[in-house]
DNA sequence: AACGGTCTCAACCGCGGATGG
DNA sequence: CCCATCCGCGGTTGAGACCGT
């Protein structure tokens, strides 16, 4: 048995709203207030409508102060930003972005927001330079902080960290140490994904990373499978292709330099093998792909976890900068 | 001009959580 | 505690607009 409806539909209007119904709406919402109920305000209001069709209708067109038409590149790179870190929260995202409702920017984001995305990071045109807002095609130019930054003028969720993301990978908690990889617009780089097309991983496929930065880490390029060698779980999802851009994007900021250490275990470097971004995150690995150290045989393997990093536990991180406070408080 | 395909976005749907009796 | 009710949210739908041929 299904749950009863809200109201009976065959008694209501549905559909597009008429000048009259919202300037009915709109006056008596003005003169009296919803009185603290939606599912009556109809019949009070003398709107032949589901109350929670009256309730839409206001949050979503009405009310005052809501702004309507394009997006601004600076409500873009918002929305990156914060769907990289906490995904498809509407409501919250749109807290962030006044005037706008969750509406707005759940179709915004579905039809040009995500497109635009795909077309920057995808996997069907090597080589083509990311073009999200966040990112600048001159990264290896752009001025670092000389000085640090204190993370809540940036991350919006810092009053509230445990609330934060990454819990987005199919319902993984990252324990109480959860982590930030909120984009500061100011600190962009320059990524891309292709199809890899020179793959020797155990007979697996996978991506390679176009990446702009240092020389040092060139060969830090190659996305693999996960431990298991199955790629789809982990690498084939948008959504955490972009997170793991934004981890070490992140961690470039915080470190004041790039380095491929984070991801470098999640990368096939052809050596350490490859690994696993819940294991990076949480340090469940049990063997080297969590890798922090530099590339080939500079490296420094160890299985270790963006959290251990954040308090420098990690045994043979070549970080050289302590950066407790932007991860975790 | 006609047609079919694609895009946009307002509106709907149903679920989970909060609240109160 | 249980249950009913309501609210708010995120996913989905579909009518109309737009675009390409």
């Amino acid at each position: 048995m299904g749950r009863a409806p809200c109201c009976d539909k065959t008694k209501v209007k549905r559909g597009p709203w008429s000048p009259e119904e919202d300037s009915k709406l709109r006056g008596y919402i003005e003169k009296y207030g919803n009185g603290g109920n939606w599912i009556s305000f109809p019949l009070k209001a003398g709107l032949r409508r589901c109350g929670k069709s009256c309730r839409l209708r206001w949050l979503n067109y009405l009310r005052p102060n809501i702004k309507h038409g394009d997006f601004s590149e600076e409500e873009d790179r918002i929305i990156f930003s914060l769907f990289a870190a906490i995904g498809s929260r509407w409501s919250i995202i749109a807290a962030h972005l006044p005037g706008r409702t969750d509406n707005d920017i759940k179709n915004y984001w579905n039809t040009k927001l995500r497109k635009k995305l795909m077309s920057s990071s995808s996997f069907s045109h090597s080589s083509s330079a990311m073009t999200s807002p966040f990112l600048n095609p001159n990264s290896q130019d752009v001025k670092r902080p000389s000085t640090t930054i204190s993370p809540s003028s940036y991350n919006p969720y810092f009053e509230n960290p445990t609330k934060a993301l990454i819990s987005n990978i199919d319902g993984f908690e990252a324990d109480n140490h959860q982590i930030f990889p909120f984009v500061n617009p100011n600190y962009p780089q320059d990524i891309s994904l292709s199809e890899s097309s020179n793959n020797n991983i155990s007979g697996t496929s996978g991506f390679s990373l176009n990446h702009n930065m240092c020389g040092h880490y060139s060969n830090h390029n190659h996305f693999s499978s996960d431990v298991s060698g199955n790629r789809s779980e982990i690498i084939m999802k948008q959504e955490e292709i972009m997170m793991l851009m934004m981890i070490d994007n992140h961690i470039d900021q915080r470190t004041k330099g790039y380095n491929g250490d984070f991801t470098q275990g999640y990368y096939s470097n052809f050596i350490n093998g490859h690994g696993d971004l819940k294991q990076m995150i949480s340090g469940t690995g049990t063997n080297s792909n969590i890798n922090m150290g530099g590339s080939g045989s500079e490296s420094a393997s160890s299985s270790s976890s963006i959290s251990n990093l954040a308090e420098n536990k990690s045994s043979g991180s070549l970080l050289q900068h302590k950066c407790l406070p932007y991860f975790y408080s």
